[in-house]
RNA sequence: GGAGGGGUACCCGAGUGGCCAAAGGGGGCAGACUGUAAAUCUGCUGGCGUACGCCUACGGAGGUUCAAAUCCUCCCCCCUCCA
C-alpha cells in the first residue's frame, strides 16, 4: 500500500490533498472499483513530444496500480485557448480534423499506457449540447475574485492587459469535464493548478466527491529556458525518427540532462542519486550519462534496436566523424551552369534553400566536399560524379551528379 | 458613443523626407574551443546575380515629391481611458 502510493506520487509537485489520495486510493481497493483519472491534451497538436509524456508517465503509474485512466482530448476548450501563459488564437478544428487527430494520439498515447485500461474522450462530447441555462449555472459558481486569483489573470489585470471573457470560460469549461467525468484524480502541470482546482469546486457543487489534484512539473525545452512546445521548436516528438531523438538529447545541456533524467527516465530514486554523485565528483562523465539517457529515451518509442542503431550512427558521425552509410541520396543533372558547389548546396539542403544562404554558409566553412573543407562557393563541382556533402553541422547528403 | 496610443524584418524595438535592406537586443545559423553539451569569443542573418547592380520589404490602397518606413487622404486591425 505504501509502495503503491510512493509510486502514484513520484515526481509529482503537488498533491491536493495527500490524505484524499490515499483515503481514495484505499477504498478503490477495498470496493474493487478502479478510480477514474484524468489528464486533458491539447487538440490541435496530435504530435506528443516529451514534455507530454511527463503526464503519460504518470497516468502509466496509476494504470500500473490498477486504475482507469482518461486521456481526455479538450476538442472544445481549444476553441478557446488556454489563457495559461502566452495567448494565441486558436483555429477552430473540424471534425474531420479532431478525428485524424485522435487516431494519432491513440498511436503515440498507447507506446505509453495500456489501450485496455484507457478512454479516450473529447470534451465537445458534453461541452457542445451544455445548455445555455445550464452554462449560466456553472458560471455561476465562480466570482471574478476568485478568477482574478490566478496568477496570470491578476498580472495582466494588473498591467492592464486585456483579459477577455471567454478565457474566463476555460476553468470553469476544464472543471466542468472532471464533473462529467466523475473524475477522482486529474494530473497537469504546475500551470494548471488555477484551472485543476475549479474542478474540485465544480465538483462539490455538482454534489460530487472533489477529485484530487496532481500537479507534475513543466519540462522545459532543449533550449534550457522555455516550456517545451512544438511552436518553440524546442521539442523532442516521440514519433520522430530515432536518430533525432537521439540527436536532439544529445544536444542538449549538462543541466538539462539531470532534469530530464528526474522527470522522464525510468531509472529508480537510487540510481539517479548516485548518477548525480557521480556527475559532481568527476567519476562519471556527462556523455556517457547522456548517451544512456538518449539510449532509454529512444527505446521507449522505438524499441531497442533501434536505440543501438540510432547510438552507433551518432557515434560514427560525431565521435569518429564518419560519413553515415545512410545518407541521404540525391541525384542532379548538371545543366547549365548548376554544378557550382553553391547552387548545389541550396538544391540538396533541407535548411539551407537560397543560394545566398548556401553561399554565406560555405564562406564561413560550413560545407565538406568528400571530407574536405570547401570555402570557395563557386567552385564547379566534377561531373559526372558523387560527392559526398557535409552541410552545417547536421546534413549528410551524396549527390549525384550527372 | 467620446478621447488618446499604436501596427517596422523570426520576435522585441529604434528610426519622423535622401547617408535605410532599416540602429540595438533576442533568437537562429556557421566558425574557434569541446563532449555535435553549456559558457565564451568571432562572423553571418530578405531574394537574385561573380559583380558596380536589380527585385521585394516598415498594416492595406491611393497621393505629394527628383526621392517616402518617415508627409497627405481613405481603409483595416490592436490597445488604453472616459461613458
Amino acid at each position: 500500500m505504501e509502495n503503491v502510493l510512493q509510486s502514484l506520487r513520484r515526481g509529482t509537485v503537488e498533491v491536493i490533498s495527500g490524505e484524499e489520495l490515499s483515503r481514495k486510493v484505499a477504498a478503490s481497493a477495498k470496493e474493487k472499483r478502479p478510480l477514474r483519472v484524468k489528464a486533458g491534451f491539447d487538440p490541435t497538436a496530435p504530435d506528443l513530444h516529451l514534455g507530454h509524456t511527463v503526464l503519460i508517465q504518470k497516468l502509466k503509474h496509476f494504470q500500473e496500480a490498477g486504475h482507469q485512466v482518461i486521456f481526455l482530448v479538450g476538442d472544445f476548450t481549444g476553441m478557446i485557448g488556454d489563457p495559461s501563459g502566452k495567448s494565441e488564437t486558436r483555429k477552430a478544428l473540424t471534425r474531420e480534423d479532431v478525428e485524424r487527430n485522435a487516431v494519432t494520439y491513440k498511436e503515440q498515447i498507447f507506446k505509453i499506457l495500456d489501450p485496455d485500461r484507457t478512454e479516450v474522450r473529447f470534451n465537445s462530447e458534453w461541452l457542445s449540447p451544455l445548455r445555455i441555462e445550464e452554462m449560466v449555472r456553472v458560471a455561476a459558481q465562480m466570482t471574478v475574485a476568485r478568477m482574478l486569483e490566478r496568477d496570470d489573470f491578476r498580472k495582466r489585470y494588473e498591467e492592464q492587459r486585456p483579459i477577455s471573457i471567454h478565457e474566463f470560460l476555460y476553468p470553469l469549461f476544464q472543471g466542468y469535464d472532471s464533473v462529467a467525468l466523475r473524475a477522482d484524480v486529474e494530473f497537469g502541470g504546475t500551470d494548471q493548478k488555477f484551472n485543476l482546482l475549479v474542478g474540485r469546486d465544480l465538483q462539490r457543487a455538482y454534489g460530487q466527491e472533489p477529485q484530487v489534484v496532481m500537479t507534475t512539473p513543466l519540462l522545459v525545452g532543449l533550449d534550457g529556458v522555455n516550456k517545451m512546445s512544438k511552436s518553440l521548436g524546442n521539442y523532442v516528438g516521440i514519433t520522430e525518427p530515432p536518430e533525432t531523438i537521439f540527436g536532439k538529447m544529445m544536444s542538449i545541456s549538462d543541466e538539462l540532462m539531470i532534469m530530464y533524467y528526474e522527470l522522464l527516465s525510468d531509472i529508480g530514486v537510487r540510481e539517479l542519486a548516485a548518477l548525480k554523485a557521480g556527475l559532481s565528483d568527476g567519476s562519471r562523465h556527462p556523455m556517457d550519462a547522456k548517451i544512456a539517457l538518449a539510449r532509454e529515451i529512444v527505446a521507449r518509442f522505438h524499441g531497442a534496436a533501434a536505440a543501438r542503431e540510432a547510438e552507433e550512427g551518432f557515434r560514427g558521425r560525431f565521435s569518429r566523424k564518419e560519413f553515415p552509410d545512410d545518407a541521404r541520396r540525391v541525384e542532379l543533372a548538371a545543366d547549365c551552369g548548376t554544378s557550382d558547389l553553391a547552387t548545389v548546396v541550396s538544391r540538396v539542403s533541407g535548411s539551407f534553400t537560397s543560394k545566398s544562404a548556401a553561399r554565406r554558409l560555405i564562406a564561413q566553412g560550413g560545407v565538406e566536399v568528400n571530407g574536405e573543407r570547401a570555402t570557395d562557393p563557386a567552385v564547379l563541382l566534377p561531373h559526372p560524379a558523387e560527392i559526398r556533402l557535409k552541410i552545417g553541422k547536421k546534413e549528410f547528403v551524396v549527390v549525384a551528379i550527372r
